[in-house]
DNA sequence: ATTCCAAAAATTTTCGAAAATATGTATTGC
DNA sequence: GCAATACATATTTTCGAAAATTTTTGGAAT
């Protein structure tokens, strides 16, 4: 794996999780200390990632993290209940046996994670577990297209989403989990109508509690702009 | 502007326009050449453009155009015609004088340059002009992340629709002229409804026409996928 | 003829310094 | 005191060369 690579993964990674967090400039001098190598593979790194919009770039003036804003989660919400339902359906339609037992096993491995307590409770296997459990549901819907556009969008929203489950320990764990499990039933019962409708109501409800968290009082905008 | 953002500029300008043919390797040593500059400005636009899914990038062997199938095409096409179903709703929903406007000027622009002859029928103009319509359509769907979809859709389709528009000089281009009027029209008319059903039709027309150009015949696939 | 290996060549990747530009600071003039 | 200007510093951008890796070439062994 090149630097530049690595320099990729490890922006992201910084960045999705708040570390560096938004609006922050990304001075060369200091990533170069941060991340331990030159100015060129940083700088092929922030391309990237100025291309997916995880941060923005001003000629002759630099980098920044991506700022964040009510406006752009409630986008991001409702062009993935878009989106994501429609894949959830072509898989639904087309899904086989494989992609069956692959949300199966997303579900049961993060339903263990929900319910270990103490040290076991580790937020980010968790977050792991969560996208994987959301990437198995679409992982039939042949359009690799749409997969990207989901990737992007659940990196997008996930940068709400940290700050809040690193505030509150667990907030509404068990409700979640019974959500999850809903919404992967009627997926395997191939219920497009009914799994699409939780898929729905799964994240108006994450995204008003996000909102809500973020400060500004405009969750019922989420329903307004569906 | 910065050589980078020039670079950026002129290879996806290259790759989209075809000078660059699918599956060509980047070698940075003619590339240099080609744009008249050093290494890093170019690394840091193949890297952009491999994040927009212009060029691919296999670590230490370099960069190539990003190959174009039939499996693609398809796949953009129909991810478009939901994506932009669903602005294309929006916009009607909540679009105002200015949005109307921008419609009719960018139909007039564009019919304009279709019944042009001779010298004039620049085909660049045109296809300009074509996107400058469809990205009309949309202006008012107030969400930046459906419009950036929509833009990188656009560049994909664009790299099969451009060779065809090529070979052929202006391959039905009256029947085209009348599918954007009627399109227009019911968009105007805020009929969202038949306005997404004539977008979807014109598209899933465009499609199968290309995909006969290409030589694959199986336009079926287009009305079986969606 | 074919496979294998080593050397040569070509290419990508990375660094460090130079050039270009922006930002901050002191100084001057009013 | 305040604006404008010149200077110094900080930062981005670009280049050219060095390092690392892949690809090609040429020949030897089977």
């Amino acid at each position: 794996m090149t630097l530049a690579e690595k320099a990729y993964d490890a922006l992201r990674h910084d960045i999705i999780r708040g570390e560096l967090p938004p609006g922050r400039p990304l001075r060369l001098s200091d990533l170069s200390e941060r991340y331990e190598m030159g100015f060129s593979p940083l700088r092929e790194a922030l391309n990237r990632l100025q291309a997916e919009r995880l941060v923005t770039a001003e000629s002759l003036r630099g980098f920044r993290v991506a700022p964040l804003s009510l406006d752009e989660l409630l986008d991001a919400v409702n062009v993935r209940i878009r989106i994501e339902s429609d894949a959830l359906r072509a898989s639904i339609r087309s899904g086989d046996d494989a992609w069956a037992a692959g949300i199966v096993s997303a579900l049961y491995a993060l339903n263990l994670q929900v319910d270990r307590t103490g040290p076991d409770a580790d937020i980010w296997t968790l977050e792991a577990r969560h996208y994987a459990f959301h990437r198995a549901l679409l992982a039939a819907c042949n359009s690799p297209w749409t997969l990207e556009f989901f990737e992007r969008l659940y990196a997008a929203t996930e940068r709400y989403r940290i700050p809040v489950l690193l505030a509150a320990a667990h907030p509404a764990g068990r409700d979640v989990q019974g959500e999850h499990g809903a919404l992967a039933e009627a997926t395997l019962a191939r219920d497009a109508d009914k799994a699409t409708a939780l898929l729905e109501e799964h994240y108006r409800r994450t995204a008003n509690h996000l909102a809500n968290v973020f400060g500004m009082k405009r969750p019922d905008e989420l329903i307004a702009a569906g």
